[in-house]
DNA sequence: ATGACTGGCCCTGCCAGA
């Protein structure tokens, strides 16, 4: 099973990379995030063309997660928000149960993770605290002992390799010491960084800014995980992060991120 | 060469992203 977590920046503008990646990658199930639209504006059919199975959980103008699924593998169990999220209705997260006939089932989430800037202003703490409801219900799932992938775009910087520049991130809510620790709290859990798991060389990126020439100087950061649970972790075979979707035309700021599983 | 973006929104500068 082929998990891809992708930040599409608003999925209306990139319906038609997305449609070609999963034409040609045939992913198994794809997270996605920053919709930028409402569930009803989705562009569903396009994707269903696909052959994939959609569960969204958008919202006007910011933020939105998606779960795509294909068939013949099936979804249930679908969760929409975090626990915790109370008044907030900022569209953050999605999980589901994937199953199939031929391969052991995985519970998995797509997240997306507040940014956190400016970190003097009520946005970083909203951010530590999400990570914390996060860590929280992560441990709550892996009691069940599914294999679990929490994936998603998780705004932090792991460590100073995980940047081409990382003075450039000082002082900034992805790399601040208290972000990177409320990861590592979240990892030291039980998860296992499936991307970090498969290649250990610096220079591994998922996001490149647009503006200041950022890509074509290849001044990019790693923000875009795929977390697994230790059942997940057994069967993890390989990961990659899929970068040529950045040099197309009118690409989105992330790229995708897969790991496979074995069928367990 | 000193590299100044992109998307969405109560349409036009502003917020947000990272």
């Amino acid at each position: 099973m082929r998990i891809t977590t992708w930040n599409v920046n608003s999925i209306k503008q990139r319906v038609g990379h997305l449609t070609a990646f999963l034409d040609e990658a045939r992913p198994d199930v794809v997270c996605l995030q920053e919709l930028k639209c409402q569930d009803e504006a989705f562009p569903r059919a396009e994707v269903e063309a696909s052959g994939y199975a959609v569960e969204t959980l958008g919202q006007k103008a910011y933020n939105g997660v998606a779960l795509l699924v294909r068939a013949p593998l099936t979804i249930s169990e679908i969760r929409r928000g975090l626990p915790g999220d109370g008044e907030d209705v900022q569209a953050r997260y999605i999980e589901a149960l994937v199953s199939g006939a031929d391969t052991a089932p995985v519970r998995v989430a797509s997240i997306y993770l507040p940014n956190g800037n400016p970190v003097d202003s009520p946005k970083y703490p909203y951010k530590l605290a999400f990570l914390e409801r996060l860590r929280l219900h992560a441990r709550n799932l892996m009691r069940a002992e599914t294999a679990l992938v929490l994936a998603g775009d998780y705004n932090v910087i792991p460590e100073p390799s995980d940047a081409a520049d990382p003075e450039a991130w000082r002082g900034d809510a992805l790399f601040l010491p208290q972000s990177r620790a409320a990861f590592r709290a979240l990892l030291a859990e039980g998860l296992t960084d499936g991307l970090r798991a498969c290649d250990p060389r610096d220079g591994l990126y998922t996001f490149w800014d647009y503006q200041a020439g950022c890509w074509p100087r290849n001044f990019g950061i790693r923000i875009d995980h795929l977390l697994l649970s230790p059942q997940a972790a057994d069967r993890l075979v390989s990961a990659s992060v899929q970068k040529h979707l950045r040099g197309l035309d009118k690409p989105s700021d992330h790229v995708p991120v897969t790991v496979e599983l074995s069928a367990g």
